[in-house]
DNA sequence: TAGGTGACGCGGT
DNA sequence: CACCGCGCCACCT
């Protein structure tokens, strides 16, 4: 078993509940895969694909709204195009309002990742 | 094995 | 608002 599966699983299962039209951090990734720490793991994982092709990758954005994984994306502009395309305001700069557009998280929805990662074992 | 890297985040200035 | 320093750690030379 290759290291750190456990979270990479998990991501998976977290990306399925990413709302259309939201964004969430890489730091609230960390946390709802119960490993807050890890903040710069759910970077790796995107940009290696480990969270698996059906991850809303579009949909991570850094602690400031910045799309700093805009240059990962196939095609220039595309990661913005996407966020825009669900009705996400992007600035000239590269930014999202997380104001707005940020996924609200609160300790029930940790708790339930919790629940489901026991559930499913990852 | 040692050292470098980075789709990170938080404080401080 | 913009930097900057630092802690963090799975990966990768």
């Amino acid at each position: 078993m290759e290291k750190n599966f456990d979270f990479y699983e998990r991501m998976k299962v977290v990306g399925a509940y990413i709302p259309y039209g939201k964004v969430v951090t890489y730091g609230q990734l960390a946390l709802l895969c119960q490993k807050p720490i890890n903040a710069r793991q759910a970077g790796f994982a995107l940009r290696k694909n480990k969270a698996g092709k059906g991850f809303p990758a579009h949909r991570v954005v850094n602690a400031s709204g910045y799309l700093s994984g805009a240059g990962a994306f196939d095609l220039p502009g595309q990661q913005k195009r996407m966020l825009m395309d669900e009705g996400v305001r992007v600035s000239m700069e590269n930014r999202v309002d997380l104001r707005i557009y940020g996924w609200k998280n609160t300790m029930e929805d940790a708790y339930f990742f919790k629940e489901l990662f026991a559930i499913k074992n990852v």
